[in-house]
RNA sequence: GGGCGCGUAGAACAGUCUGGAGUGUUCGCCGGCCUGUCAAGCCGGAGGUCGCGGGUUCAAAUCCCGUCGUGCCCGCCA
C-alpha cells in the first residue's frame, strides 16, 4: 500500500502518528472552504483522511475540486476537542498541510462519487472508472478478490489441481445458446465459447487428475436478467472416486471459507438438504429462500367434497388445491387484482384470496361458495389468525405450487438483514417434459440417473444424481454425479431421442474417452458473481462485475459490440445478412446526424 | 418474442392524471463572503432539443401513435 509517492494510506493514519510528517496521495473527496481555513478530504484505496490548510499559505487549495488527484505532505495532529468525526476511521486526527501538489486535475464529474445517490445505471456504466471509485463498488471489487482468494486457498489445502481448459471449443450441450467465434484459418467453421468446462473437466477425470478446480469464465448467449450476463465466472470443480456426499462436503467447505473471508462468520455445516419434490411442495420453487416460512399447505383433503366450481374442477382433473398464509398484509381490491395478475403471469387461471376478519370469519369473493366446515378446516390447516391474508391456487400440481411459490417470494421475502440460509436441493428429476410433449434432460445429458432400470421404464419420474446449492433464494450453482459407464450414456441419449449417429457426430470424441476405464466421478460449479452478490447484499450481479453489459448486451462505455471492417469479415468468410446491413446503414446515418 | 415501469439542466427529482410562456427543488459548476467544517453555511450567476419522429389542438413536457434507450419480469437460461 505504502509506496514511493506516499508514506501512509489515507485511511491508515491514526493517533499513533501524531506529530509525524506524513505524505498521502489520492483523490479530493470534498473541499470545505471557510475562508480563513479550509478542509479537504483525501480518499485512496485505504480510506479517507481530512487535511486542513490555510488558504493564504496554500492558495492552491482554492483550486481543488472534487476528484482532483493530489499529493499532500503535512503533520498529523489531534483534532481540536469536539471536532472529531466518529464516522471516519481517521476521525480522531487530521493532517495539517505543508505541501499540496495537484498530480492531476479532474473535469467536472458526470456524477458525484457518493454511495448515497442512486445514479442511472447507464451513466454509471459510461463512466465505470468513476463508478468504481465509490466506496460501495470498491468494496464489492475487494470482496470479489477475497472470495476467489479464499476459494483458491481452500482447494489448495484440499489437494486440488487448478487446471485451465480452453475457451475456444466445440458447442457444448448445456442447453443454452452458444456464443460463436468464426475461424479465419478454416473459413465457415466456428468455435463456441464454453457454457461451462463440463466435458473438459470430465476428460480431466479420465486423465487421472482426480481433483480439479478452475475459476472459469463461461458464456451463455441468452437474454439478460438482474442475475444473468452473457459472460460470468464459475467456480468449477470435479473429483474422481467419490460420491455425492464427497462433492457436497467439499463445496460446503469452500463456500464456508468464502463466507468467513467476506462476512467473518462461521456457517454451520452441513447445509440443510431437501429433495426437489419436498422443496417444490413446501416452497413452490427449486431455489427457495429459507430465511422465512410462509410454506405452502395442501388443502385438497380439506375441500375434497366442495361444491365450489374452481376447486371442484381442479380436483376432478387430478389437480390440487394449495394455499399459503402470507400473514397480515395491506390488502385492498387493487392489491388483490395486482396479485391475481401476477399469478396469471405464472400460469394460474386465477387466484382465490381470503382475509381473516377480527371475528374469525372469512372475507372473500368466494366465501359464499364454501361451507362453514370447509372454511374452518382451511383456516386451521393454514394456521390463520385474524388479519391474515390467505391465498389459494387450484390447478395441476406443478402450476399450483409454482404460483404460490412466486407469491411467497413476492409477498414474504425479507430484506435488510444479513442471515445466510444455505440449502442443498437434491434428487432432481432426470428429465423434463417440454411443451410439445418431448423429453429433455433437466440438467445436462451426462448426469447419472439414480436407477437405470427406473430410467428406462419411467423416464418421466426418474430421479437423477443432480443437486443444486441455494443461498437466500438465489441459485448458486449445480452439479451432479456423472455417467461414467459408456453404455448408460448411450441409453440416456437414446431416451432423449438422440440417435447413435448424432451422438457420435456431436460427442464421439467424448464417448470414445469414456471407453478407456473412466473412474466414477462427479462435481459442481457455482457462480462466483452470484455468491459475491448475495454476500455483499447486492440484488444485481452487475454490481459485482467490474465492467458489465446492459440488458441489450451493450457496454455503454466502449460501445461494444461494434461494426467491423469489411476486410475483417472477408478474412473470416462472413457476410452480413440484408437485415444486418440495413441496421448498419441506419446506425451509420445516426452517427452522421 | 411478450408484459410492465422509466426517460425533464452535468447528477437526483417534482411538474404529466386535469394541455396554457421551460416553471421549480436539491447537489454539482462559475463568482463573492466566511477560521473548525465533515453531504459546511450565506449571497449572486450560468446551465434545457422536456430521448427522438409524427399526429391531435388556437396551444403539447403534459393527450394519441410510432420509435430508440434503459430497468424489472415472463418466455429463454442453471
Amino acid at each position: 500500500m505504502v509506496q514511493g509517492m506516499r508514506s501512509h494510506g489515507a485511511g491508515t493514519v491514526r493517533g499513533g502518528d501524531i506529530d509525524d510528517t506524513v505524505t498521502v496521495a489520492g483523490w479530493v473527496q470534498k473541499r470545505r472552504d471557510h475562508g480563513g481555513i479550509a478542509f479537504f478530504d483525501v480518499r485512496d484505496a485505504s480510506g479517507i483522511v481530512q487535511v486542513v490548510a490555510d488558504p493564504d499559505k496554500h492558495p492552491i487549495v482554492n483550486d481543488l475540486r472534487m476528484e482532483y488527484c493530489v499529493q499532500v505532505t503535512g503533520t498529523v495532529r489531534k483534532r481540536p476537542e469536539g471536532t472529531e468525526n466518529p464516522d471516519l476511521e481517521t476521525g480522531e486526527i487530521e493532517i495539517g498541510a505543508e505541501e499540496v501538489i495537484v498530480l492531476a486535475p479532474s473535469k467536472t464529474l458526470p456524477f458525484m462519487i457518493d454511495d448515497r445517490v442512486e445514479i442511472d445505471e447507464k451513466v454509471r456504466l459510461q463512466h465505470r472508472y468513476l463508478d468504481l471509485r465509490r466506496p460501495r463498488m470498491a468494496a464489492n471489487l475487494r470482496a470479489r478478490s477475497r472470495a476467489t482468494s479464499a476459494i483458491r486457498r481452500t482447494f489448495d489445502e484440499l489437494g486440488f489441481l487448478e487446471v485451465e481448459t480452453p475457451t475456444l471449443i466445440n458447442s457444448t450441450p448445456e442447453g443454452a445458446r452458444d456464443m460463436l467465434v468464426p475461424s479465419r484459418l478454416r473459413q465457415g467453421e466456428f468455435y463456441a465459447l464454453p457454457q461451462s468446462p463440463q466435458l473438459f473437466k470430465q476428460l480431466l477425470m479420465i486423465a487421472g487428475v482426480e481433483r480439479y478446480y478452475q475459476i472459469a469464465r463461461c458464456y451463455r448467449d441468452e437474454d439478460f436478467r438482474a442475475d444473468r450476463q452473457l459472460e460470468f465466472t464459475q467456480l468449477d470443480m470435479e473429483g474422481a472416486f467419490w460420491d455425492r456426499d464427497d462433492v457436497l462436503a467439499t463445496v460446503e467447505k469452500v463456500l464456508a471459507a468464502v463466507v468467513e473471508e467476506i462476512r467473518g462468520v462461521q456457517v454451520p455445516l452441513p447445509f440443510q438438504r431437501l429433495t426437489w419434490q419436498e422443496t417444490m411442495n413446501r416452497f413452490g420453487v427449486d431455489k427457495p429462500d429459507l430465511r422465512f416460512g410462509m410454506e405452502i399447505v395442501d388443502l385438497t383433503d380439506h375441500v375434497m367434497e366442495t361444491e365450489f366450481g374452481v376447486f371442484r374442477s381442479a380436483i376432478e382433473a387430478a389437480g390440487t388445491v394449495r394455499g399459503i398464509n402470507v400473514g397480515a398484509q395491506e390488502w385492498s381490491r387493487a392489491r388483490a387484482d395486482e396479485m391475481t395478475e401476477f399469478a396469471k403471469t405464472l400460469g394460474a387461471k386465477g387466484l382465490v384470496w381470503m382475509v381473516v376478519e377480527g371475528d374469525g370469519t372469512l372475507r372473500s369473493p368466494v366465501a359464499k361458495f364454501l361451507s362453514e366446515t370447509e372454511q374452518e378446516s382451511m383456516k386451521k390447516a393454514m394456521e390463520a389468525s385474524p388479519g391474515d391474508v390467505l391465498l389459494i391456487a387450484a390447478d395441476r400440481w406443478r402450476t399450483a405450487v409454482e404460483v404460490l411459490g412466486g407469491l411467497r417470494n413476492r409477498l414474504g421475502r425479507p430484506f435488510g438483514h444479513d442471515d445466510l440460509a444455505f440449502l442443498w436441493v437434491v434428487d432432481f428429476p432426470l428429465f423434463e417434459e417440454e411443451d410439445d410433449g418431448s423429453i429433455t434432460f433437466s440438467h445436462h445429458p451426462f448426469t447419472s440417473p439414480v436407477d437405470i432400470d427406473e430410467m428406462r421404464e419411467h423416464p418421466e419420474s426418474a430421479v437423477s444424481k443432480a443437486y443444486d446449492a441455494v443461498l437466500n433464494g438465489v441459485e448458486l450453482g449445480s452439479g451432479s454425479i456423472r455417467i461414467h459407464d459408456p453404455d448408460v450414456q448411450r441409453q440416456v441419449f437414446d431416451i432423449l431421442g438422440i440417435d447413435a449417429e448424432t451422438a457420435q457426430r456431436r460427442f464421439g470424441w467424448f464417448l470414445e474417452a469414456l471407453d478407456y476405464g473412466t473412474p466414477p466421478h462427479g462435481g459442481f460449479a457455482f457462480g462466483v458473481d452470484r455468491l459475491v452478490m448475495v454476500l455483499q447484499g447486492e440484488t444485481s450481479i452487475r454490481e459485482v462485475i467490474p465492467f458489465p453489459k446492459t440488458q441489450t448486451g451493450v457496454d455503454p462505455m466502449t460501445g461494444a459490440p461494434t461494426w467491423v471492417e469489411e476486410d475483417q469479415l472477408n478474412e473470416l468468410g462472413v457476410e452480413l445478412s440484408a437485415t444486418a446491413l440495413a441496421r448498419r446503414e441506419e446506425s451509420e446515418a445516426e452517427e452522421l446526424a
